[in-house]
RNA sequence: AGGGGCGUAGCUCAGUGGUAGAGCAGCGGCCUUUUAAGCCGAAGGUCGUGGGUUCGAUCCCCACCGCCCCUACCA
């Protein structure tokens, strides 16, 4: 075992030596403290010097070096906990001669409890007057620069822990994501939801299109595949009787990584019985502006140079925001009926991208021919996804796309389906459930028989079943958990948001690097 | 996959066609209320890797590796 920094590693490994030598364990197995650093640092917070004087408090603390500034016989320190500090005094009088060597001893990183009295110094911080220390793990690695932290983002996604330590506002984020998670749970519980777990491990992909991760299983001797979505199981359950129900895990899906996309990412999924698509609008429309409020206080939030206002969401059908974000440069915008007569989406994709590519602007490509629907799809996409920047629910999308929702009864070229859109970025995605199985398996044999990566090779025979068993009419939902986060923590990609966000594996500099010892 | 950018000490960063510098961290010394502690001293580098151009390359060129951004892919 050998790592860089070489010299400071074996220096530290000397030092713990040397500990041991005064008597104590390298690595100790207990510390019982009476105080957290966050407990004291709330506690005391406004505490006045004469009262910490007059009312002499034992505490017992433990933390990790963060600062150190020894002076000959006394020094001071910063203990880190929980991302709390608080600052310990060490006088070579009170912690004797022993005390004192191991005090010289300790580096930045290293982990130590203390024993002692508050009091306030000269400048008025809250700092223990230590009487003992415990010695309880030495780093034998150096920390990150003290002043500017860590910015290199490699070694930021590479070695979180050294990120978590160094940089406040990274740790804010990890603290914030399971807060926005908790609250995603009080909101569905208070509502009757029953959270669940359905398997990871699919025998057929199914739920979105998008390629697996295969697997494989011995005893079984099947292929598996890491599941692109729950949804299918999710719906089962809702025949099975589980009226409202949901499910916060992962996905995987084998495609490209981005700001916006990780191979493995979190997914909230929620169904509902005995409601529609309009219902779940209604309903996403309080819990956005509840978490919003709850997460950072305000329904106003910054994110990057733009401040969304999660407190109104703008509706527009699909048909509609080509409609209106439409570049007045190319021409007259298409209306509503346009794009919903029969060969109307490709004819004014055509006259858009004639314009688009004289402009420069980015045009629609298609491979292959595409239906009415499909051009619909794509040329939204293409010229007003990105305009959506304001927390938008965009709804009636095309059928041709969405092969798991209800059609539209007046109109069944559109399903009841819509999406969110904030800062440009998909956010969730649900629909009245399509619950026909005649229907259903109809949409699944076109899927079949389209072919291309994405699309499914075998329709799941098992849902459709469940489906001729009766599912009641059920809305259902799926929101990206990575996503929010990105929004309600002010952060640009989702690696930011991912504790250890997917890389390609780190090369070993030497061959027993990266083994265990 | 294509385009652009980056890679210099453990960390944060300067820098130059003539083999490299600062701050922090680390090491030795002084220092019993400091807090980006201070002062003195010494140390630390295959300038991502491999080729090429050149008398000479960390710098210019090419390839590769890694990371970031944009585009593509991702209903």
């Amino acid at each position: 075992m050998q790592f860089e920094p070489r010299e400071q590693f074996e220096q530290r490994q000397k030092k713990l030596e040397q500990i041991q030598a005064l008597g104590m364990r390298a690595y100790p197995h207990e510390f019982r403290w009476s105080d957290t650093i966050a407990d004291l640092a709330t506690k005391f917070a406004e505490t006045p010097s004469a009262d910490l004087e007059a009312n002499q408090r034992e505490v017992r603390v433990a933390g990790r070096i963060v600062s150190l500034r020894l002076m000959g016989k006394a020094g001071f320190a910063h203990l880190q906990g929980s991302g709390k500090r608080i600052q310990i005094y060490v006088k070579k009088d009170v912690v004797g001669e022993r005390g004192f060597e191991l005090f010289k001893l300790l580096d930045l990183g290293d982990s130590i409890g203390v024993r002692g009295h508050l009091f306030r110094t000269k400048t008025n911080e809250l700092t223990v007057r230590v009487e003992e220390i415990f010695f309880l793990a030495k780093a034998l690695l150096p920390l990150p620069e003290k002043w500017h932290g860590l910015t290199d983002v490699e070694l930021r996604y590479r070695q979180r822990y050294l990120d978590l330590i160094a940089n406040e506002k990274s740790r804010e984020v990890f603290v914030t994501r399971p807060r926005i998670i908790q609250e995603l749970r009080r909101f569905l519980d208070a509502r009757g939801y029953i959270e669940v777990e359905t398997p990871m491990m699919h025998p057929l992909p199914g739920g979105a299109a998008a390629r697996p991760f295969v697997t494989h299983h011995n005893t079984l001797d099947i292929d598996l595949y890491l599941r692109i979505a729950p949804e299918l199981y999710l719906k089962r359950l809702t025949v099975g009787g589980f009226d409202r129900v949901y499910e916060i895990n992962r996905n995987f899906r084998n495609e490209g990584i981005s700001t916006q996309h990780n191979p493995e990412f979190t997914m909230l999924e929620f169904y509902e019985a005995y409601s529609n698509y309009r219902d779940l609008m209604d309903m996403n429309e309080q819990l956005f502006a509840e978490l919003a409020k709850k997460i950072t206080g305000s329904t106003v939030v910054r994110y990057g140079d733009v401040d969304l206002d999660f407190g109104k969401f703008e509706r527009l059908s699909m048909r509609e925001a080509i409609v209106k974000y439409w570049p007045p440069e190319a021409g007259a915008a298409p209306t509503v009926g346009e794009l919903s007569a029969s060969g109307g989406p490709r004819a004014i994709t055509e006259r858009y991208n004639a314009w688009a590519k004289s402009a420069g602007a980015p045009y629609a490509a298609s491979k292959g021919t595409l239906s009415d629907g499909e051009w619909t799809g794509l040329l939204f996409e293409t010229m007003a996804e990105d305009k959506l920047v304001q927390p938008t629910i965009l709804y009636e999308f095309p059928t041709d796309i969405s092969p798991l929702s209800k059609q539209k009864p007046d109109d069944p070229s559109v399903t009841e389906r819509f999406e969110i859109y904030v800062a440009g970025m998909e956010i969730a995605n649900g629909f009245s459930e399509l619950n026909d199985p005649i229907e259903q398996e109809r949409r699944f044999r076109a899927q079949v028989a389209q072919g291309g990566e994405e699309a499914p090779k075998q329709v799941d025979l098992d849902y459709i079943r469940a489906l001729c068993h009766g599912m009641p009419p059920t809305a259902g939902e799926g929101i990206g958990i990575d996503r929010l986060t990105m929004l309600f923590t002010d952060s640009p990609s989702i690696r930011d948001v991912i504790l250890f966000p997917q890389l390609r594996p780190e090369a070993p500099s030497n061959p027993e690097q990266g083994t265990k010892p």
